[in-house]
DNA sequence: TAGGGCAACTTGTACAAACAAGCGAGACCA
DNA sequence: TGGTCTCGCTTGTTTGTACAAGTTGCCCTA
């Protein structure tokens, strides 16, 4: 690991375990570049990886402020609903309840980066919480990818831990849109709920490395089961507010 | 504007403007210091602006590509009804319906960091967009703000642009949780939509450059009518997914 | 006592240098 | 033809230095 990916852990420890407060002012840089025996460029790129978190606020002048002690989640905790339940705490269940391979539509194919009509693979999975089901995961992946979906268990609890170990593909970068919708027919059924109750729609697009898009996906969560959370700042804003659809 | 500032903007703007198209790779540092005649340094702390904006990725060995070719929003956009409207292109309004001061519940003083019972300011407005009403505002503002809102035009378009002109109060720091959620009566009357209909709910505290909070919000946009958008990656995630309430 | 102003401290910006680590393409070999 | 290996390029990490710019508290003065 990285010095300051090292010094950026020892200080996210110590505001989570409460050593500094929200509100309570962090050590100067010089004070943390002697404390850990580093140049201050290292402990300013230490400290920016926890500004960058929403942990801390830093402004030109004034000494550094705990801002929140939330641990943060990594992209994989994110992306991976089975990673994402372990690490709260929660059991992930789920299973595959359709798939097919169909031509892309056009919005598809933009989102994907290939042709309209072109081949993908359509999967529709039900996905639970401690046995609750919680979410209507509908995902559509680019061909190139579809075979090794396709060998996947239908009960395979995190799709994504499993197409690493297979073909060892990383999901790297993601676009998220969310926004609220009513229940469908078939949401309804599947989630427990009313049909038009709430339910909160979290689309996704995720690329690899190279920045090849491999699947895009329209997730929809029961209302109340979840809830997304953003920190930002004057100088690190990556939430943005769209106008309709 | 830092110089690093400059070079991420001239490359953003080659980034929306299509020269480097989605996919595409960008010069790389070494070029990049020849080209605005600075140091790698320096241009490392610009395309790390761009990083975190999801606009480009990068990874060790390869040449850093573009991801997207979206101009994204500023904090202050984010934060301010009024002006994201603006910068989007629509004509933002509306006014406030009710105002009073009460005392600060338990969640409020929690989220405010003041004692509970404690007085505060809470204000219910009703926004429009291009004369449409989609969101319903219910604020509450720490004590200590809470005369220069009162103060406020009731049919003022931007509290944050007015706040700031008369007080100098900068928001600085934002925390938000976004879910789904039915609406209620008073939601529904004032939106023009059926009882039980879904919400985007967004629920946020806003705090100074000093850490200290200035007010605590829950805000419900009509369905359909604006979307949240985040990009994150490996590297970079701001975005947290949550169980529950 | 109220106010201004100075001085120490702290973070922000910029440059230079060196090495580590990963990627990709072409050369080379079986 | 297919696989491997090496070499050059590119990004990542770390240190050092210097100066700019903003904040804060103290001291001095009116």
């Amino acid at each position: 690991m990285a010095r300051y990916e090292h010094i950026a852990g020892e200080l996210r420890d110590a505001i989570v375990r409460g050593d500094y407060p929200i509100g309570a002012q962090l050590p100067s840089e010089a004070a943390l570049a002697s404390r850990f025996s580093a140049s201050r460029g290292t402990v300013r790129q230490a400290v920016a990886m926890l500004v960058s978190e929403g942990l801390v606020g830093s402004r030109q002048g004034a000494r550094r402020i705990v801002l929140g002690s939330e641990r943060s989640q990594s992209f994989a905790e994110l992306h991976s609903f089975a990673q994402w339940a372990r690490s709260v705490g929660h059991q992930a269940g789920g299973q595959v309840i359709g798939s097919r391979r169909r031509s892309a539509t056009s919005g598809e194919a933009a989102r994907l980066g290939i042709e309209p009509g072109e081949e993908v693979l359509a999967v529709l999975r039900l996905r639970r919480l401690d046995g609750e089901p919680v979410l209507v995961e509908r995902t559509v992946y680019a061909s190139w990818i579809a075979p090794a979906v396709e060998r996947l268990d239908p009960a395979c609890e995190s799709v994504t831990q499993e197409l690493y170990e297979t073909v060892g593909l990383v999901f790297a970068y993601g676009e998220h849109l969310i926004d609220a919708v009513s229940a469908g027919a078939e949401d309804a059924r599947m989630l427990g709920v009313r049909r038009g109750s709430p339910l909160l729609r979290q689309r996704r697009t995720t690329t690899t490395q190279e920045g090849r898009p491999v699947e895009c996906s329209d997730d929809r969560y029961r209302a109340g089961s979840v809830t997304f959370s953003i920190r930002n700042s004057h100088s690190a804003n990556s939430l943005v507010r769209r106008a309709g659809d």
